[in-house]
DNA sequence: TTTTTTACTAGAACAAAGTTCTATATTAAG
DNA sequence: CTTAATATAGAACTTTGTTCTAGTAAAAAA
């Protein structure tokens, strides 16, 4: 491959950033295969055509397909988390704070159409290690979150209730409703239900 | 293979019982092979010789791997409309519609958990025509759902929502409840908890 | 600057797994 | 009994993920 390649914008400011560079814009490619034609029928020489690189190069950095599809998963994951976190931290009292969940679930999954509908793919093959990785952010942010609901709970604002009863009760109906969105299973906008299913979850978890 | 094999139970009783039970001894085998491995880690020949039969017999009544995945997804989301229909049926009201749907979910989940394991996996590459086979069961399933209820919506027992909000509001969270425990994600029974998704499920809906 | 080391790129060679193909056996029908 | 259709068997083939060896370019050391 000659050094003028498209996949190398920042000629030559240091191997990092071109590193960088790289990974991503496999990534790219990858996600834009996987979300087309499932991850199964996507083959390496798919992505490395779509990123313009070699397949040394695809294994130099990722060591296998399911290590790109990790590292995309992964990267969705904390990126979907931030964004929720943010939304969540800036309500000021408990149903806000439920809507800010079901609202940027939904605002995210429509602003970010591909990642999300790549988020919603089960059976990824992960290693044990990224599976214990997917654990460890997943337990990080759902500390976060449940560390900001807890005074409320205290407080008698919201309902006590088994742990794992939340997730499900407030964004089980967002989530379902929104990966059968992204499937083309039914018309309708996100936008115009929001309201609705944030006042169901609510509803359910309210005292 | 010998005539005497354990896979054809009922030895030359017609050839058509013979067939219906080789390929039920695939379909059990590879419902194993898919919950413990993951459908893509799961090689052709691990479920030929779980259901001790040859390449050639499998291709012949499956005709490729994604064929017996088909197949067995297809044959579990039947199974288990029928079951969450059959429960609908003999419900009374609106409510105890709704209770049943969640608390049928519930029960059939629990009773049957490999193959709802496997019927909550994603991206298996459905072929076309598994495609449309599935988008037609699930139709008939949803129109009689919505026949039973459509009544209580009418008489204002229930409240009146864009139709594609339904199925997320009452089984978006025993779903994903019933998910993270087929998972093993989380302790707790799903026994426990019925009622509660089952409340929350009827007042989301409740005029 | 020159040398040396490290990170990266490249693609041919390899191996594993899904699928096809040909041959054979078994059952049902004429 | 002969013939046709269905089912079984496994070797051969093909696709595709992965490994391996070689070579290049950038940073570090001399």
């Amino acid at each position: 491959m000659t050094p003028a390649d498209s996949s190398k914008p920042q000629e030559s400011r240091g191997r990092e950033a071109a590193t960088r560079a790289r990974k991503e814009s496999v990534l790219k490619a990858a996600l834009e295969c996987f979300v087309e034609k499932g991850i199964e029928h996507t083959t390496i020489h798919q992505i490395q055509a779509r990123a313009n690189c070699s397949i040394g190069s695809l294994y130099h950095h990722f060591g296998s397909k399911e290590g790109i599809a990790e590292e995309l998963f992964l990267e969705g994951v904390q990126q979907q988390n931030a964004a929720l976190l943010r939304e969540i931290r800036s309500a000021g009292n408990a149903e806000e704070g439920v809507h800010a969940v079901v609202g940027a679930y939904c605002d995210w999954s429509t602003g970010n159409r591909q990642l999300a509908s790549y988020l919603h793919s089960r059976d990824i093959d992960f290693s044990g290690q990224a599976r214990s990785r997917l654990r460890e952010i997943h337990q990080l942010y759902i500390r976060e979150v449940f560390i900001w609901f807890a005074p409320f709970v205290e407080r008698g604002e919201m309902r006590a209730l088994p742990l794992e009863t939340y997730v499900p009760l407030i964004s089980g109906p967002i989530q379902e409703y929104i990966r059968r969105w992204l499937s083309g299973h039914h018309p309708g906008s996100p936008e115009e239900v929001k309201a609705l299913f944030a006042e169901a979850a609510w509803s359910a978890v309210k005292a």
